[in-house]
RNA sequence: GGAGAGGUGUCCGAGUGGUUGAAGGAGCUAGUCUCGAAAACUAGUAGCGGGCUUGUCCUGCUCGUGAGUUCGAAUCUCACCCUCUCCGCCA
């Protein structure tokens, strides 16, 4: 959520960087909400004052009569009614304002407050201007080496390449029938050693994290109620993409959500809360399964395990004190974290900061990475496997995270977040690049003590 | 799922219709005292919002949430959310 003050006092900002996101609001409307709710905001306070005046100068003298009216005989009871209604007429008269103001408010506030929470955080200065995806800018990229993405896989490997789906058929890893049986399209089974490559690649990129970048672990909950969604800046934009569980209806007290990344639960945690300036920046990092409906990618990646309903991921956060130099550093620290286990893990991969149009809701500034897939169109292609954002303050605002800083002043903390590891996509990159001639794959050495040991996987296993 | 108890400021806790944003205590901050510290004493100690005359200014809201009754609600009514205890069930 966006500052209303600071949309008041520079609406051109906002303006520009909802149009530079290619995000349609209306402004005017906006606008008019605001100058509306706070007119009527005005008023009715003016009234409240006054209500609250009366009742210190009349109230106890309106209780008292009216407790004498009810003792009273009936010949006395007519001069009391007449002071009674003397005195009432004032605060009656106020009452009657007070509900004709309220309900105006209940009118416009909703629609103003529904509006207020689709304004986009505006893009950073430096991040390049650009309608979509195309105009993404690489930083730089990084190959193992032996191996070189700008050459075909068979200049490099003296083979031509199989594609994942081909080599975890072959290897027995992923059963994408009987996924699909289960639960339909984008489902998948994973089998004997993809379970257990999938689930390393998920340990070691835990244990990376909290052992040597000193982030801690966290186990956060998955299925969320709305608030986490609408404080993490997910909804209204995402609720498509989300899995909504409708307890309301079956008598359950409130609806629920699956989380499409641990973002949701790594950021509720201190929802509502203020954090000593002490204690940032949070570090966390989580290891969970996400759920995306993925709703309106209809007929896009429909094969393999690139798009699907259910992964797991590797998520850290960041929530530091609001500077944005100090935001930036956080951001490189957690992107170095990221190449630091590509490049453990063997991973051709590339650095691409986002355009404007590129960005979501919340972020101000994202960088994606790309790992090379050798079996991804043609001749390959890199594939997004990670993303690093920064939000500002936009998610603290929502979130109502809040921090004292050192002189006592409430601030909105600003958040970070970005991919360690995503499995099973990684596995596509992972299988694809490590794959030999006979077939086998073989295994990156960080990951081996996770799987018993082993170097390769070969068919028989 | 059944039965019960309860949600008040940073924390504990009082408060069952009247000036209570809220007694009392703890904590924290500052001061006095002290060579220093402790103790004691004194004072201070919420957030969010609106206004303009931007001020050591005026003002509204907030006692789980929402609606209602009332001249007036932390206090009464209704609905909801949450927490805890016991029983049942269970990974």
């Amino acid at each position: 959520m966006i500052d209303i003050k600071a949309f008041r006092e520079n609406p051109e900002r906002f303006i520009r960087g909802a149009s530079d996101k290619g995000i349609t609001i209306d402004f005017a409307r906006l606008r008019a909400l605001d100058d509306e709710r706070r007119s009527i905001l005005t008023a009715l306070e003016a009234r409240r004052a006054s209500q609250n005046q009366l009742g210190k100068e009349t109230g106890l003298r309106i209780g008292k009569l009216k407790g004498q009216l009810k003792a009273a005989a009936a010949e006395a009871r007519g001069a009391i009614e007449v002071e009674l209604a003397a005195l009432e007429a004032a605060p009656l008269k106020l009452k009657a304002e007070v509900t004709v103001l309220e309900a105006e408010l209940a009118n416009v506030e909703p629609a103003w407050h529904a509006l207020l929470m689709t304004v986009p955080q505006p893009p950073a200065h430096d991040v390049p201007k650009g309608a979509g995806s195309e105009q993404n800018v690489e930083i730089r990229r990084w190959n193992p080496a032996g191996f070189d993405p700008s050459r075909p896989f068979k200049t490099n490997r003296g083979f031509a390449p199989k594609s994942h789906q081909e080599l975890v058929k072959a290897l027995g890893l992923v059963d994408f029938e009987r996924g699909v049986k289960m639960s339909g399209t984008r489902h998948y089974v994973l089998s004997g050693m993809g379970m257990r490559l999938h689930q390393a690649v998920l340990r070691y990129a835990l244990d990376f994290m909290a052992d040597r970048r000193g982030f801690r672990p966290m186990g956060v909950p998955v299925i969320v109620r709305e608030e986490c969604m609408v404080g993490t800046g997910f909804f209204p934009a995402g609720r498509e993409q989300a899995y909504h569980i409708e307890e309301l209806r079956r008598g359950g007290g409130h609806d629920i959500f699956l989380t499409g990344t641990g973002e949701v639960g790594l950021m509720g945690i201190h929802a509502n809360e203020v954090i000593p300036h002490e204690s940032l920046p949070l570090k966390y990092v989580t290891s969970s399964t996400c759920f995306r409906r993925e709703a309106g990618a209809a007929g896009k990646d429909t094969a393999g395990l690139y798009r699907i309903h259910q992964f797991d991921k590797v998520e850290q956060v960041v929530v530091c004190r609001a500077d944005d130099a100090e935001s930036r550093r956080w951001h490189a620290t957690m992107l170095e974290s990221v190449e630091m286990v590509l490049q453990s893990l063997e991973l051709p991969y590339r650095l691409l900061q986002c355009c404007t149009g590129d960005l979501g809701v919340k972020n101000e500034d994202m960088i994606d990475v790309e790992c090379w897939m050798p079996g991804r169109g043609e001749n390959g292609e890199y594939g997004e496997t990670h993303s690093a954002s920064r939000l500002g303050d936009f998610q603290c605002r929502r979130l109502n995270l809040r921090y004292k800083d050192e002189h006592g002043k409430m601030q909105f903390a600003y958040a970070l977040n970005n991919t360690v590891i995503a499995s099973p996509r990684i596995l596509i990159p992972l299988l694809e690049i490590h794959q030999n001639e006979d077939g086998s794959v073989s295994v990156p050495e960080p990951l081996r003590t996770h799987l018993g040991g082993v170097e390769k996987i070969e068919a028989s296993r």
